[in-house]
DNA sequence: ATTGATGCAAATAATTTGCACCTTT
DNA sequence: AAAGGTGCAAATTATTTGCATCAAT
């Protein structure tokens, strides 16, 4: 996965772009699914220390480009997403893939219109079980 | 939150009804949105030990009957949940409230052709600013 | 009886911090 | 220079485990 104008995604949300943030980011897009320790030994050979990868971890998952979800055997794990944070994930496993339009734009008005929350977005994880997994069972 | 035949819900999961796993459950709907710490701390008042705290969330997480998800500053938070796990997360304060349905059925069954996976369920967290804290700002 | 759970305390693993140094405004 | 980042190693927290005991089938 390649994001042209990646960069530039992370100023307009107040995120320096660093080597080591940008890295990070593709880690997760590359291996979505991966937990953090896994991501942190790869990164190692960039010369990337773990705090730094927990360090961008954190400001990424707070600007929304970066999202944590439940695997399987309950780890915690994440994906790096651009625009929206949709994932399809085998319960069998572990893989992760992106899903693409959910069309909760009108619940999202809904809810805001109900709770009178100011809606800013929302994670979506469906859980299932991939076709491979399917036959093992 | 009371939940009539709540002990059925856990056995027809394959779990058993402790009074231990029902505190933890009743803890996280009474207070949706709070840590395992805060959790065990409370429950600690009741006799229940921290690892039967984490053991419970883990396997009421198993069975999808607690959810886990980022809260604002990116602590991981809990939350029980009924059928449904689909929240309302508020970014300021970090209240949690549940949503009602999401209308993701259709999107479900046409993820499911798409992927060929086998559906079976879903997460949806809607993260957004609630009324008093949209004052403050 | 047998299997599954629990509490406690000890052991591991995960995450954060202090600090000196390097980069980008 | 000032502010923000980074790597490393050392804290600090969070989570899991071993084990003796208790409860439910």
């Amino acid at each position: 996965m390649e994001a042209p104008g990646l960069e530039h995604r992370f100023r307009e949300r107040g995120l320096r772009a660093t080597p080591q943030r940008v890295a990070v980011w593709r880690e997760f897009a590359e291996r979505p699914g991966s937990t953090i320790r896994e991501a942190a030994r790869r990164l190692r050979g960039s010369g990337i220390g773990q705090a730094t990868v927990y360090r961008a971890v954190r400001a990424l998952e707070g600007v929304g480009l970066i999202v944590r979800f439940a695997a399987p055997q309950g780890e915690v794990r994440f994906a790096a997403v651009l625009e929206h944070a949709h994932l399809l994930v085998c319960e069998g496993c572990g893989a992760v893939q992106p899903l693409e339009e959910c069309g909760l734009g009108a619940y999202e008005s809904e809810v805001a219109r109900r709770s009178r929350y100011r809606v800013r977005g929302h994670t979506l994880i469906v859980y299932g079980v991939c076709p491979e997994c399917q036959e093992v069972s």
